[in-house]
DNA sequence: TGTTAACCGAGACGGTACGTCAGGTCTTGGA
DNA sequence: TCCAAGACCTGACGTACCGTCTCGGTTAACA
């Protein structure tokens, strides 16, 4: 009653260098500039092998970042007592992370990938946030019961905001730099109307 | 006396055609999956009178938005004493707008174009925001001059909020339905903090 | 044990028809007509395909030649003691041979692409008339023994008379007809000093 | 009733130039690899100054040929007594003349021409022997008048053997030395037939 | 002395074919 | 059954020329 069927099983490091390659080549030319035949001669690897496990080139991305071949550096919310500096420390760290240009390339080749294949967008940038959002959104929570937070606010749209803004900075501009972190975090807490 | 060249001077009609079938063609098959070919058979012209203009895909798409023949719905502000109304009922008609699949499907090509040639997406982000920029930001400043707003906030600022949190649920979500613009709105006016 | 490359092994079948395309083709449409496209989706073959195993469209006459898929009607040298009668009867069928459009346009053919690749004609020449040229100098060398013909004569450059003859007549005029063949061997044997 | 139309006159510099150029173009590169681009841009011309004149590029070196622009050095029939030695003579002048590698490269380009176009291959040809055969053609005449020659010969079927043989060896060889020239004459005087 | 019409160089136009790159499939021999 | 290698057909790439069609400008005969 196995479940094992004949024949040669599945080479792991074929798999291993598949997901390598295809993340140092998103980072080094670009989402669009890859190619499968580009991944299998630098993983070292025959075309059929990539053919037989992945239906195309974004499904090898998206278990690049499954399998946790692709980490933007996981900043971690600083475990601070107030919550708006550890959120504008966060944000400063995040924004100096995407200001790095591997990770900015990387960040683009995914966001070409998600706009090539909509149905793949949903799991990329849930698996790409889900880090950051759970524990992010956890402090919010958490802020909110001691009382330093609104409790009518969803933890879910002010952490769409962030991402928001950091990502239309990385798309719209070559530089993401992190002096906005203050501006941004002030304007979330504060508000526009006057006090 | 003229500074004329010699020779026979460009088609209008011919650039008219090659960026009407370029615009068509990324809201039908995306941005990735449109031809030169393509383009040049749907506008029934050479593929050399493309490659005289254009150096690339991407550079049509930028003469595209630059001459107009992109054009989001441009959604005026609405003329209401409160900026707070104003402002909420014009992110939901952007909201819906983006909603269309039509116009869903040429902002990821946008983004993608973006994505494959940053130099570019200066250019392209600058032109697309451009017109809802400076209504919402002359607005922003009329308000803050009368009290209703705090002074000390850049209107920038609150732009690359707004634009950041709509273009996100673009691309993170197939749907980007309108009924969020009222929690958006809320959280950039009243802030996080307990009141 | 064995020293075979990995890898799919060459397609005869593909080989054949590219081979078989091309002879058509310059028997059809002539030599500077033919385009690698057309050989390739007359013979149902990808471009590749040819370009991998052929540099240029004189390169693939080249191989129908020496593949046989070209072969001029081999005329054999009639058995008849005479040797005069049977070069006469010989050189009349060839004429009668290259009469026919088909093969006038293949030979014209293959003299483009010998003037278009210098380096090719050797073979080429040599290739076509191979055949004749052995059955026929052997038999000069024979009469030659014999004491029917003079033996201080190279049989080459006989036969390079009776080719050049034959040649320029079919390139210099539409048609070839048989009718001087009489006159042409009469030259040969006996001269044309006065008896 | 004057046949002459108002407007601008044809361009002689032009015609002269068009002409020069494509000479030299064949020359170079070989009949096949000139283009009516290449010729106008040598030409310091437009195309349609071209196009208005010739209908094809085989036209235009017709032109070259009939107005003399292309002339291989004539070589004329030395005025020697002896018929046999005056034509030695000139063959092997001539076989000189065309190993010549630019002498050569237009032969060849004509040759490729007149196979391509074989309603001009008659006037090619003609043009191209024409002042060899007449005085030839004389000189055989008269010699046959004075008992040197047989008489019931043909001049022109001993010109086409003379000729197919030049073209024969520049052909198919790469090197056409005048070494064969005796060889030939003395086959072509005294024949094949044993004394 | 204009006017007219054909010429001229230049060069953009819609196309065809080039030779190359990559896509996704199929076929080798070997593990 | 998997694997590396590599040939296969397909289709798009960006370029070179084709032959045609404007451009502004020149040049001759006619009015």
């Amino acid at each position: 009653m196995s479940g094992t069927r004949p024949g040669r099983s599945r080479s792991e490091k074929s798999r291993t260098a598949i997901l390598t390659a295809t993340r140092d080549l998103v980072a080094e030319v670009g989402y669009e500039h890859v190619t499968i035949e580009g991944i299998a001669s630098r993983a070292h690897v025959g075309k059929q092998t990539i053919y037989r496990w992945w239906s195309s080139k974004s499904a090898i991305l998206a278990d690049c970042v499954l399998d946790g071949f692709i980490l933007l550096p996981r900043e971690l919310l600083p475990q601070n007592d107030d919550i708006r500096i550890a959120l504008t420390e966060w944000l400063r760290n995040a924004l100096v992370a995407i200001g790095d240009p591997n990770n900015a390339s990387l960040i683009r080749g995914l966001n070409s990938a998600a706009a090539d294949d909509p149905d793949l967008a949903l799991v990329l940038y849930q698996r790409m946030t889900e880090p950051y959002e759970s524990s992010i959104a956890s402090r919010l929570d958490e802020a909110a019961k001691l009382g330093e937070l609104r409790s009518d606010i969803s933890a879910a749209d002010v952490i769409e905001m962030l991402f928001g803004t950091i990502l239309y900075r990385l798309l719209s501009r070559l530089d993401v730099g992190p002096q906005v972190a203050d501006n941004i975090i002030e304007i979330l807490f504060s508000g526009l109307s006057p006090t």
